[in-house]
RNA sequence: GGUUCAGUAGCUCAGCUGGAUAGAGCAACUGCCUUCUAAGCAGUAGGUCCCAGGUUCGAAUCCUGGCUGAAUCACCA
């Protein structure tokens, strides 16, 4: 329900009647009234003052005067300045609340009349080195979207798309053959993906060592050293094996890459993330390829002098582009076109969204492009999902010099900080252990996951880890906490018998308090349109808070089991009951698990 | 150099489809636990909304120009 359209058209019809006007109703601005100010909605007057020519205090005096006396939706009217500040009936708000908790999902909105077809693509890892904190915001990020796609009642379809191939991979093959000495992660009890890293690192630094040692002794350039680096040589060597199927070097990228999926497969659990398929590029990368040759021979690509293969789009303002190297092989372009083409196969979608960073914007703009110079349709229905980059407090992360936030480490670190927290507290003194540590994984992952996510996706954002093991304020826990709250106090109900009754009374009367939480549920199905809209599950994890923030504020300013008036008592308890199921509905899309206590 | 995105309190972020006195959290200071969970609530202090013009009754929000930062611009993925 869009109340502002709602008053807005009312308003538009007793203006037109006292003004002998024909106006439509979206010439009216609808807006939230102001904190500080009686009133619920507020109609700006400046606007309407040419269609009446009068005064803004008089138009808003014959316009409020009319609206409440001819339309019992409206209670009270007030005009400060030029604005004209509406209250609605209590019965409305009351009503409101007798009915959204009577709804088994308030607010998702499941039989969408314009139901889609969503494959989105998230993660999308290499194989050749665990997860780090960009991929955390990515992984999130999909994760969430998808959820609030699906809230939305689209049909998603969630992939992931694993770069296992590549040279990437063979630089830690490489390293381990020639330095491994066999080791297993089993060996030296490191978790796969983690192991196979370290020969990642490893290649690096002998390279490096290779290079300076090559220009200190022969006399050469950078350039000229890394041409001739004897190790980068082996590693191409090896990757032109793998392509030719060779079978040694296949048996070894089989053993590493499924290390790595092992160690991913812990990771994706611990941030409860999955997928409904994976794709593995070592299977579709050719495909690429021969869509490519098919519209070279239907002339909509180029050969170079050099045998490579490129695509011209001066006439979109963009450069030529390379699709297939003089050496015949793909490049990265080549096998987006490939999956591209693959998944509309697949699945036949309406809309396909990519999350990738912002890095890539200038990628997937080309991706577009070529895929409709290629003549395929759908390429209109690609979307990249474009995030900003997770930064440190003094800088940029870089894989490379191995100044990352590792994925694992971090959960591991904010799950001993969420314990020894709880534990100074005293909160759950009593439990088991293994309820203990159920009710800690919970909250350590939504501090996580809420510290992340509440930013909006498009910014760059900083990560400081003091800050996100905060559980005080604009927090995941905060968040949790006031839902630990409402469900103790049901609990609570619930032990002293008392029967919560949600067919409410009309006649209750709201304190400002209670009225500003009503109105904070009633926006949560708007937010949930706008958050599958604009594609931002911050919009989410900043409603959410507030709501919790309203709630808060009610707990503690007024009683609820504690209440004489039978009615009142019984309406803040329904009113809490739909706090907590917005509250966990609104998380839940987050991908954040609640805890019944902490 | 071109393109895209960003610049709001000491720090991290909201607000941006134009509307009233620009909001939170953290950090600092002050109150409130014999009353439903103090991981809470209330308060004090903290702002040339990068700068300059323009549009408008009205601009943090829209337009233009500049400054600063980030990303990216044909054979790395």
């Amino acid at each position: 329900m869009n109340i502002e359209k709602i008053i807005a058209s009312k308003a538009i019809t007793i203006f037109n009647e006292i003004y002998q006007q024909s106006l439509k109703y979206d010439v009216v601005q609808i807006i939230k009234t102001k904190k500080g100010f009686e009133g619920d909605y507020t109609i700006v007057l400046f606007p309407l003052l040419r269609y009446a020519k009068k005064a803004p205090v008089q138009v808003g005096k014959e316009l409020g005067e009319l609206l409440v006396q001819k339309d019992n939706f409206f209670s009270d009217y007030e005009i400060v300045g030029g604005y004209l500040n509406i209250s609605i009936n209590n019965a409305f708000w009351l009503n409101f609340v007798s009915e959204a908790s009577k709804i088994q999902n308030y607010g998702l909105q499941l039989d969408n009349k314009e139901k889609k077809k969503i494959v989105i693509e998230f993660s999308a890892p290499n194989t050749n080195k665990p997860q780090h904190l960009g991929h955390i915001r990515n992984n999130l990020l999909g994760a969430s979207l998808s959820r609030i796609l699906k809230a939305n009642g689209h049909d998603v379809v969630k992939v992931n798309l694993v770069n296992d191939r590549g040279i990437h991979i063979c630089k830690s093959m490489l390293a381990w053959q020639k330095w491994g000495e066999n080791a297993t992660p089993q060996s030296v009890g490191k978790k796969g993906d983690h192991f196979v890293g370290d020969y990642y690192v490893l290649f690096n630094k002998k390279y490096n060592e290779e290079i300076e040692q090559l220009i200190e002794s022969e006399g050469y350039t950078r350039k000229e050293a890394e041409k001739n680096s004897n190790l980068m040589l082996q590693a191409k060597k090896m990757l032109k094996k793998w392509e030719r199927n060779n079978k040694k070097v296949r048996q070894i990228w089989q053993t590493m890459n499924d290390w790595v999926f092992e160690g991913f497969e812990k990771t994706y659990a611990d941030l409860g993330i999955e997928f409904d398929k994976t794709y593995l590029e070592s299977i579709t990368y050719l495909s690429g390829k021969a869509i490519v040759l098919i519209n070279m021979k239907k002339g909509r690509v180029q050969v170079a002098d050099d045998d490579s293969i490129y695509i011209n789009m001066e006439d979109k303002g963009l450069d030529k582009k390379i699709l297939l190297r003089s050496d015949g092989t793909s490049v990265y372009m080549t096998q987006d076109l490939g999956t591209a083409v693959t998944r509309y196969e697949d699945y036949k979608f309406d809309e396909h969204i990519y999350v990738v960073g912002n890095e890539q914007d200038y990628h997937f703009n080309v991706l577009k492009i070529v895929l409709d110079k290629f003549g395929y349709e759908w390429s209109k229905d690609l979307q990249h999902f474009s995030y900003g980059m997770v930064e440190l407090p003094d800088g940029k992360m870089k894989s490379r010099e191995g100044k990352v936030v590792d994925a694992d480490d971090l959960i591991a670190e904010m799950y001993k900080t969420a314990k020894q927290k709880t534990d100074e507290l005293g909160k759950l003194d009593g439990f088991s252990e293994e309820e203990k540590n159920e009710i800690i994984r919970k909250i350590s992952i939504a501090a996580l996951k809420y510290f992340i996510l509440r930013v909006d996706p498009k910014k760059n954002m900083t990560f400081n880890p003091a800050e996100s093991i905060d559980f005080n304020g604009n927090t995941g826990p905060f968040i949790q906490y006031t839902y630990a709250r409402i469900n103790s106090i049901l609990n609570k109900a619930k032990e002293q018998s008392i029967k919560i009754d949600n067919t409410i009374l009309e006649n209750i009367e709201l304190q400002t308090i209670e009225k500003e939480l009503i109105k904070s549920v009633f926006k949560y199905e708007k937010i949930i349109t706008e958050a599958g809209t604009k594609h931002s599950p911050a919009l989410l994890a900043n409603y959410v808070y507030n709501l919790s923030k309203d709630y808060n504020r009610f707990y503690h300013d007024l009683p609820i089991l504690k209440e004489t008036d039978k009615n009142s008592k019984n309406f803040r308890l329904v009113l809490s009951q739909l706090v907590g199921n917005v509250i966990k509905s609104a998380l839940n899309l987050l991908g954040i698990e609640v805890p019944e206590r902490m």
